[in-house]
DNA sequence: ATGAAAGCGCTAACAC
DNA sequence: GTGTTAGCGCTTTCAT
């Protein structure tokens, strides 16, 4: 293995040198970097990690707790967990994965251990226990996800209450005066992830606020489901013309049965969902959506990471606006 | 921080005591044994991990390098991640998720540095850059996937040759004479993943074999395209009875037109996917299917690695069988 | 069955 | 602008 001291006699410098170079801690002369540089090139020399994390008390590696199974899509999962992973490289940090179901055990010994100079949560439940015990090691900490109690913490999400009422908006805005919300499965709604009531709650208010009359319905997005859950809807409300969908997998079956049915999207029935955008596009016709910005949510929790890293002790609560694309799925509300 | 010094003189013992009672090299009285677990309990000891792999040149790191974006589907390239993870974790190892992106550097950099004991590679190419660099570090690695020459390489995938030829074969003994493998985009075929090309030598050989007449149209996924690919289909070879899909995303929009055409599976038609089970279980109806055994993969693979750090030196590619498992879409050929 | 102590390769004072 | 050197916390000989 070559090491640093290699490096120093073959340019003909100390290692202290080598090192500064490296990290650019302090100047050097424009004719030792050169030699420095050709050195390492030509030995191929990597600092061991290992050594560097003793000596600096810093490994360069964040950790990213997944869930393994959750009610997260899992194609957001993962582009959370890429874009948190390219963010990081950008830094000079690697990224450890952890799973959720390592619970607080992985976050002390990760944080403990110094493996990781900072965790990033996601999937976070509104009483998490992993929160307490990540706030009592001190590591710097981002959530992706809002628990009940934000106090002290710095978490990232979309403002998933704000996501529900401009889906109201959109349809109010288009004529429609009586909409439904197809969410998430019951158990969502139950297990304490907070982003389905967010939604329904802000889905509620805003048709409250525009005189629309709703309804809600969850759905576990299963073919079967899904049209039991139309079919319910239309019974008991026949004038509804207007559907934002909150569950990925429902999607698919939801368009399927309205073709069915005789329905056309959008001259008799608008649907805009709340997905990736690559669902939105892909569906046919194409859907008018609040995207779930992953991407920006996996760079920000890096940035607010480093930000902590950097000594930046502000804890900070980040919703990201929804942004609503109209495309083919929503259209004016039928006239009678 | 709490270090191995402190938990020694806690305990009344030395420090290398302390960490033989940890590493279980050599054997330790009970009395000791005791005496040091409590400290280790008492101040919540956890060795640092930078200290220790600079000590023992191990870092107990994998390196995992997962595609930003392939061919694959997104949820099978979690599913093995997820697997990988929490097999490692029984190994007493962490992963380190690297995103293919990286390429050659990020391969010369994990294991250069010292920061990863193993390498696994996903989304392998045919003819894949990252191998030779990975085999010129002397880094024990597995690749998930299959190159073009596996000559000194440990190699974990799916059979799909033999896929291919199951899905046939089902077909076959259902009395299917006229068979379509809906297959994966057409870039799929171009670029050198493999799979795809596996599954389609297997399928058209086998089909041979049994006197089928087969034919092959790769398809992009969306609903349009879907709705094209099946229409020439059917139009050049209207007695098609048999359709094996290699394509996740052309499962749904398949299902829908199949409908809307009047055409009932599984009366009429007869459809095998290669595809997760939980893709094939929530369609409707419940698709027969050969799985992808991605969680089976990803465990393999950190077993390989553990069996090369342990010193195992031997080469080997692991096929997984394909397992065929009938549910509701396959049926007998329609008679006449 | 246990201890003492020599490193592992690097960083960061402290010196000049 | 550069060199010297004392650790960082652990593993692992070498001793007993």
């Amino acid at each position: 293995m070559v090491t640093i001291a290699e490096v120093a006699r073959q340019a003909g410098v100390s290692s202290s040198t080598v090192s500064y170079v490296l990290s650019r801690k302090r100047s050097i002369s424009e004719d030792t970097r050169r030699k420095v540089e050709a050195a390492i090139q030509d030995l191929g020399y990597h600092p061991h990690a290992g050594a560097r994390a003793l000596a600096s008390n810093r490994s360069d590696i964040i950790a990213l707790m997944v869930p393994l199974r959750s009610d997260m899509f899992v194609p957001v999962i993962m582009e959370i967990a890429m874009a948190v992973t390219t963010q990081a490289r950008e830094f000079g940090k690697d990224v450890l994965l952890l799973t959720k179901d390592e619970g607080t055990g992985g976050v002390r010994r990760v944080s403990g251990s110094g493996l990781a100079d900072a965790v990033i949560l996601m999937d976070v439940e509104l009483d998490d226990d992993r929160v307490p015990v990540l706030q009592g090691t001190g590591s710097p900490a981002v959530l992706i996800g809002l628990p009940a109690d934000t106090a002290g913490l710095t978490c990232v999400d979309l403002d998933f209450d704000a996501t529900g009422g401009a889906c109201v908006d959109h349809l109010a805005d288009l004529g429609h005066r009586d909409v439904a919300l197809i969410g998430e499965s019951e158990a969502v709604y139950r297990r304490h992830t907070g982003f389905a009531a967010r939604t329904l709650a802000g889905f509620q208010r805003r048709a409250a606020e525009r005189g629309l009359r709703a309804v809600h319905r969850p759905c576990e997005g299963t073919y079967e489901s899904t049209a039991g859950v139309l079919a319910r809807i239309l019974e008991e409300r026949p004038t509804t013309t207007g559907f934002v969908v909150q569950n990925e997998a429902a999607i698919a079956p939801l368009l399927s049965l309205l073709r069915l049915s005789g329905r056309v999207v959008p001259e008799d029935t608008s649907i805009v969902a709340i997905c990736p955008d690559q669902v939105a596009l892909q569906s046919s016709p194409r859907l008018t959506s609040v995207s779930i910005p992953a991407e920006e949510m996996g760079r920000n929790a890096v940035r607010q990471a480093m930000a902590q890293l950097q000594g930046d002790r502000r804890s900070s609560v980040m919703l990201l606006p929804p942004r609503l694309t109209v495309r083919e799925s929503s259209g004016a509300a039928p006239t009678a």
